[in-house]
DNA sequence: TGCCGTATGGAATAAAAATTCCAAAAGTTG
DNA sequence: CAACTTTTGGAATTTTTATTCCATACGGCA
C-alpha cells in the first residue's frame, strides 16, 4: 500500500502561471480535509492578497494555523508558501524584473549586431506600450485634453531627446488645424511673449530635465497660463508647475528611449484635442 | 544648534494615503543627495512594486545599498521600510487580469475619449512593432549600417511626418559623437551644397513624399554619394534612388502613424553605427 | 470499545528580512 | 589645507516570517 500511495500522490508540479494555479485549486478543492478546504476556499476567494500578505495573515483569513496552510501549499505543489507567493509577485509585473539587466549586458558587449539591436529596441518599445496602457491615468488624461481644448493657442516645447515628440505634436495639430506653436529654439529666439492670456502650454521634458523646457512652463505658470506636462516620473520638475501631468513609463537604453510610449500619447492627446474642438 | 536642527528637521509626518506619498516625495526629490536621489526616483518610477518588493529588491533596483534605501523610507516619514510597504500593501489592487483587459476597458470607453484613442495608438504601435520585427530584412540593415558608419558626415533629411524620426536620429548622432546634420528646411535655405565627397545621405520619407527630401537624395544619388532610404514600401520613389532601402511597415490608425516601429527602427541604425565608428 | 491511520495545533527551529550603527569617504567652509 | 559636516556602504544585530516536527485529537472500522 505505502508504494502505491507513493506513487499516486500528489506530483510536485508547481503551477507555472496563476491560470494553472486556478486549475489546480479547483480540481483538489473538493476531497480535502476540513482545515485544508477551509484554505482552499479562503485562498480562492482571495488569490490577489497572496502576493502582499504573510502565511500568518492568510491563514488567520482563513481561520487555520499557519501551518495548516503550509501543508496546503506543499499538498498544491510548490515547496512552500514562499514559493507560492513567488509566483504571484511576479505575475504582478511580469517581465520587469531582469529586464533592465538585460540591456546593461547588452551595452556590455557592443558586439551587437544591428539586427540584435533593433530587436532590444522592439521588444522595449513593446514593453513600454504596454506599462503605459497598463498605467495611463484616464482622469488626468481627461483633464489634459479638456485644458488643451479650451486654449487659443497650444504652445508646444520639448528639446532635445523630447525634440522629436514635441515636432510630431506640431504636425499633428496642424494636420487637425489646430493652432499651435512649436518653440524649437531655433537661433536662440525667446519666445516667451507669445503667450497670450487665454493660450496654454504642452511642455515635454525627460530628465535629465531641459533648462529651457522648465523655463517657459515656469514662466506661463506664474501668468497664470495653463500648464500640461509630458514627463517620465511625477517628481520630476515640471510636476510643480503643470496643471495636469502625464506620466509616461519609458525604459531608457543608454541615453537613448524608444519613444514608442511616449509618441503614442502625444498622438493621442493631440487627436483628443482636435476631435474636441470641432 | 542641536536643537535647532531637530526643530527643522523633517517633521515624522508619514505620508497616509499614496497621494500624499507622491506629493511628499515630488517635493523632497529635488534636494536630496544622490544616493537618495536615486532612491527617489527609482520608488517614483516603480511605485507599484514597493507592495511586493523587500528592500533588497528595490535597493538593487535603485543601485543603491539596502541602508540607503532605509535612510530614505525614514525622511519620508515612515519609521522604516515595514511601515512604508504596510500603506501599498493595504492600497495593492493587482494590475491583473493585464494588458489585453485594460487595453479593452480602455477601449469600451465612450469612443473618442482620450483613453481609448490611446487604446488604439498603443494597439497600432504594437502591431507596427511586431511586424517590423518579423519582416526586416537583415542583409540590408547590415549594408546600411556599413555604408554609413564609412560616410564622413551623415546628412539626415526628412521632413513633416518624419521629421520627428530625422531629428532623433540626429540627437542620437550627436550624443554618439557621430558627425551628422539634420536638413530641416528652417528658412527654405538649401543646404544642399553641404554635400561633400565621402559624406552620406540618410533620407527618410513616405506616402505622400515629401519633394525636398525626394530631391535631396537625388542630387546627392546624381553626384555619386551613397543613400540609404528609410521609407514604407519598395515601391516608394526612394528606391530607385538609394543604394539600400530599408521598408518600415507602420500600421496606422486614422490618418496618423504611430511611428513607433520608425523610430525602433531609426534609432538601432544610429546606435549600430555609432558602435561600428569606434 | 480498542486499534490504526489520518488530520491537527502549536511549540521549536531555521531562514530571511529589516533595521541599526559606525567607520570611512566625500564634500564644505573658513 | 585643516577642521568639520554630510553622505555612504556594509557588517552586525534584531525582528519578523517561514518552515518543520511531533505529541495529541479525531474518526472510521472491527
Amino acid at each position: 500500500m505505502t508504494d502505491d500511495s507513493e506513487t499516486l500522490q500528489t506530483p510536485p508540479i508547481a503551477p507555472a502561471t496563476v491560470e494553472e494555479f486556478r486549475d489546480r485549486l479547483a480540481s483538489i478543492t473538493e476531497d480535502l480535509p476540513k482545515r485544508l478546504r477551509q484554505c482552499a476556499d479562503h485562498i480562492a476567494a482571495n488569490t490577489d492578497r497572496i502576493a502582499v500578505s504573510t502565511v500568518a495573515e492568510l491563514a488567520a483569513g482563513a481561520d487555520v494555523p499557519p501551518s495548516a496552510l503550509m501543508r496546503f501549499c506543499q499538498i498544491i505543489g510548490f515547496s512552500g508558501f514562499s514559493e507560492m507567493q513567488k509566483l504571484f509577485r511576479e505575475a504582478y509585473a511580469p517581465g520587469w524584473p531582469d529586464y533592465s539587466t538585460r540591456l546593461k549586458n547588452l551595452k556590455a558587449n557592443r558586439a551587437g549586431s544591428p539586427a540584435a539591436l533593433l530587436a532590444e529596441f522592439v521588444e522595449a518599445g513593446r514593453l513600454s506600450l504596454e506599462s503605459l496602457a497598463k498605467s495611463v491615468d484616464e482622469q488626468v488624461l481627461d483633464r489634459a485634453v479638456a485644458t488643451l481644448s479650451r486654449a487659443d493657442t497650444i504652445h508646444v516645447v520639448g528639446l532635445r531627446r523630447a525634440f522629436p515628440v514635441a515636432s510630431y505634436l506640431a504636425y499633428v495639430f496642424e494636420k487637425m488645424a489646430v493652432p499651435a506653436m512649436l518653440h524649437d529654439g531655433v537661433g536662440k529666439l525667446d519666445h516667451r511673449f507669445a503667450l497670450r492670456p487665454g493660450d496654454a502650454v504642452l511642455a515635454i521634458t525627460f530628465a535629465p530635465y531641459s533648462e529651457e523646457t522648465l523655463t517657459l512652463a515656469a514662466d506661463a505658470h506664474a501668468r497664470g497660463l495653463p500648464v500640461i506636462g509630458l514627463t517620465d516620473t511625477l517628481t520630476s520638475p515640471l510636476a510643480r508647475l503643470a496643471d495636469a501631468v502625464v506620466t509616461v513609463p519609458e525604459v531608457d537604453f543608454g541615453a537613448f528611449r524608444s519613444l514608442s510610449a511616449t509618441i503614442a500619447l502625444a498622438i493621442s492627446l493631440a487627436v483628443a484635442v482636435g476631435s474636441a474642438r470641432e
